[in-house]
DNA sequence: ATGAAAGCGCTAACAA
DNA sequence: TTGTTAGCGCTTTCAT
């Protein structure tokens, strides 16, 4: 007797009743394929094969079904297609923080991406503090293995290469490992940066580094030591100081380079947000840029153009740097034989945060005209 | 006789045999939480409570399985997590491409999502040009549902609102709908535009609007006919063109403009990105900005302070309306009571490449040091 | 040419 | 306290 009621509400698969059709029609939920399906009186499978192109399919069906995929507006889950075909189309920046170092990255790579079929997903852990180190493996493995065929990693501290899936670092924080990499000339970028400061006259120059632990970090101070070196200027270890490539994490360290009794004319930053940092700190000392203190930076971001006075500075192609990262990744995938390792050149970009030292006599320009 | 066999060949469920634990061993693959419950001695379902923080579990076996976890390095894939849970404490920022508008709006998001609990996931459709349309409800079928518990949509066209799924939409191309928006005040923002440029004493001022079917490029033209009415300045017709607002786009309507036997003195461009494109084009044409054209554009994007000259424009606080986006979609999300139509304040930025009209005599200033 | 069924990695009833 | 089971929406054999 209960088997009777049983089936009596079951609907059997072979039937796609007249409910069904009810609830096709008002749909204000997400679409799925399997209302697709039901308003094409197909099954879902035939209904996938449509919608991933495969053959197998009377030319009517396929024909009807597209019909109703348009008119439902339906789109395939992400998540759901993912976890069972292993295969999206998608690539991943995996990055700690949007700061105007990733986002430049990421304008290049979008650019690139254009015309190639696949498209960008952008996941940010959340650390931008660095208080959690590790956050390119958690983010690499919550994504990996689903959702992304590959994935660009800003400034990765470590990453172990996962086997069937490519990873492309960006100036990655250890030295070129066995990992695809991306990066800028730091060390020649340094002694251009430092070379300029010596060519103001200035011999008394600090230098505020990034965390020992970065390569990029150990390039720039590597380079600032072997260009005074050249140049028969001793560096001065209390005019060194780790400034961490944050504007926070360099503040201190700036206010101590400047409250030393014989302080350094110039300061070469690690980067230029410690270089706006340092600027920061000098004006709030009373310090004038470039008058009493001349600063350099390291990346021409955006911002460091906009302070004032706009920060002279190194530049790294950010957006090719990011562009390049991309093309390398889809190589990759697609199994291009070709060199794993991009090193892109550095310039110096003069602005107006550097001056002369010592000073020229300054002449009182007579103004003549003095607009409204 | 039949049955039997099929029972040997199978792995009884209550037997985690031998086997699993060779596999469990050496596994370079990525893992999942079938590997760690068989490590650590337990079925899945207990790692998915400890994983959540379910109660339920011996304080010894949770301890066991989270020394498993990070052992192993296990992370949940938010695919699989996604599908199932339907909440997965990841926003989505939803943006037709990477450019300086959107990654503006994406660094204040970044900053604002610390400390919320959420991650950040900001999804590029890849389609720059504009081409096909619809992007923002395909990203949107794409991702909601799974993957993310909001989003925040960039400059979208149209966007029906999904149930159970909560949107902001940043600067929508029509005008306030039901949906929560984030925009600046575009109106204000073109009177003070043309406004400036009046105060300069041009009379002759051109616009470069963007597409009429873009609420902000419609209130941009609108404030810049209230403001010439104002002053009783007659808007010539043939000064106002559709520019749209891509580099590629404007270039042809400014060619025509400045190619006027009667040219503007001045544009007011529609936004950043079509006053440096009539940078560009003036200069092509034998032109200086700011002596013979000025030029005022609209977003303050940074990319406009790089340009030569540095671009007077209206800022809008892009990086706070990122912010302030993110900061509702949360509230929304977690029912708090809020308006749901934010409006941020425009300004001027003055910058180099707007003059006074007619130009003052120009003063040959003696100088008396040239600077090596 | 089409559909039934299994299963991707995970969560949530429910049983034990 | 733990495990079994049934899916989430999709793709993919394998029958039919």
């Amino acid at each position: 007797m209960s088997i009777v009621i049983d089936i009596v509400f079951e609907t059997p698969p072979t039937l796609p009743a007249a409910a069904s059709i009810i609830i096709g029609v008002a749909f204000p939920q997400r679409v799925k394929m399997s209302d697709v399906a039901r308003t094409a009186g197909v099954s879902v499978a035939t209904v996938s094969k449509v919608v991933n192109g495969r053959y197998g399919v009377a030319a009517a069906t396929v024909e009807r079904v597209q019909q109703v995929i348009s008119q439902l507006g339906y789109e395939a889950s992400l998540g759901a297609q993912s976890l069972r075909s292993h295969r999206t189309n998608v690539l991943g920046i995996l990055v700690a923080e949007f700061e105007p170092f990733s986002t430049e990255l990421l304008k290049g790579a979008s650019k690139e991406v254009a015309g190639t079929g696949y498209q960008l997903l952008a996941y940010s852990s959340g650390d931008g503090g660095g208080t959690s180190i590790g956050w390119e493996r958690r983010s690499l493995a919550r994504l990996s293995g689903t959702l992304i065929d590959g994935a660009v990693i800003v400034t990765p501290t470590v990453v172990e290469t996962k086997q069937d899936f490519h990873v492309v670092a960006v100036d990655p924080h250890t030295g070129p490992s066995g990992l695809p990499t991306i990066d800028s000339d730091n060390f020649a970028g340094a002694v251009l940066a430092t070379n300029y400061l010596l060519s103001l006259g200035h011999r008394r120059i600090g230098h505020l580094s990034g965390r020992p632990d970065l390569e990029s970090a150990r390039l720039r101070e590597a380079g600032f030591r072997k260009a005074m070196a050249d140049a028969g200027v001793a560096v001065d270890e209390r005019l060194v100081r780790v400034g961490g490539f944050r504007v926070e994490s360099a503040e201190a360290p700036a206010f101590e380079l400047l409250s030393l009794p014989d302080r350094p004319t110039a300061v070469f930053a690690g980067n230029d947000l410690s270089a706006i940092s340092t600027m920061d700190v000098a004006r709030g000392m009373g310090l004038s840029v470039p008058d009493d203190l001349s600063v350099i930076g390291f990346d021409n971001v955006p911002e460091s153009a906009l302070v004032n006075p706009p920060l002279t500075t190194i530049t790294q192609p950010l957006q090719r740097m990011g562009a390049e990262a991309l093309r390398l990744l889809v190589d990759l995938i697609a199994g291009v034989e070709r060199s794993t390792h991009i090193r892109l050149p550095t310039e110096l970009v003069v602005r107006s945060s550097c001056r002369p030292f010592p000073p020229p006599p300054r002449a009182s320009l007579p103004l003549t005209v003095r607009p409204t």
